[in-house]
RNA sequence: CUAGGACAAAGU
């Protein structure tokens, strides 16, 4: 079934969902047994593609065979529900997982906290929050940025911060970083979120991607500090990141706005440079 | 040797 699993995710990997069904089907009819782990990617499959229906017939058809949902199963599916903004039948499937002794994990919890604070549900995914510590799971940096960006959310930014600079057995990296850069430029403190920038890159480990620079060249804009911007998408072409088309429109905009005549060109010619042409 | 969880997306 190892050689099975190969050919299902590789299927699955060229969205090819129905075909690693059907492959399923096969591996049965020749006494080839599927495992956890097969299950486990076909679900997988069928909730990246919203087929949860078809995710509760193949349940039962494991549980026929016996082979129960484990803990990861369990969490794929969770999680599918959670995208959908479904957190009530997400809370029922964390119910009957604990019943069936398959013990929700980090993984499982993270992905409830942030399907509940999507929805506006903030209390409950404090709540999941506390059950997850009370079950012994221990917070990492995906729980943790999961958290921060809660916080960001409703607009507590202090607790956020307090929240990055206390975090425990994990370090921060870019992600947590960038949920809080996109905070503060969303409260026009891009100038503050550069601070963030700098403080990241002097921690030496953890360096600005295309999304920190793409959240902050739109920060500046949307102040009207077209120099900064500029200054930022500078440092991003040095780097040798690659900045989306609308990155650069929306600088565009700016600058002619202010009648930034030199810049523009300049832009356009590095736009130029790097195979986007102007549309 | 990785089957599951976290981030951005302008102007008009």
């Amino acid at each position: 079934s190892d050689t099975f699993n190969i050919l299902i995710k590789a299927l699955l990997g060229f969205n090819k969902v129905d075909a690693a069904l059907h492959l399923l089907g096969i591996m049965s009819e020749n006494g080839c047994i599927p495992d956890e782990k097969t299950y486990g990617l076909i679900v997988g499959g069928l909730c990246r593609h919203g087929r949860l229906h078809q995710v509760l017939e193949l349940i039962d058809d494991m549980n026929s065979k016996g082979c129960p949902l484990n803990a990861i199963t369990y969490t794929t599916f969770i999680q599918a529900f959670c995208k959908e903004g479904n957190m009530v039948d997400a809370g029922k499937l964390l119910t009957k997982m604990k019943l069936y002794a398959a013990k929700p994990d980090t993984v499982t919890y993270t992905a409830l906290i942030n399907g509940y604070y999507w929805t506006g549900n903030f209390e409950q995914a404090d709540r999941m929050l506390d059950e997850m510590l009370a079950m012994g799971c221990v917070p990492d940096v995906f729980t943790y940025t999961t958290r921060i960006n809660a916080l960001c959310k409703q607009g507590k930014l202090p607790e956020a911060l307090q929240t990055l600079y206390s975090m425990e057995g994990c370090k921060p990296n870019v992600v947590t970083y960038n949920i809080l850069i996109t905070a503060f430029c969303k409260e026009g403190k891009a100038n503050r979120a550069a601070e963030l920038v700098n403080e990241m890159k002097s921690s030496g480990e953890i360096l600005p991607n295309v999304v920190t620079y793409r959240t902050l060249i739109d920060g500046f804009c949307r102040e009207d500090n077209f120099c900064k911007a500029d200054e930022v998408l500078g440092e991003m072409l040095e780097r040798g990141l690659v900045p989306h088309i609308e990155t650069f429109n929306s600088l565009l905009h700016g600058l002619c706005k202010h009648e930034m005549v030199s810049q523009v060109s300049r832009v356009l010619y590095e736009m130029g440079n790097r195979g986007f042409a102007p549309k």
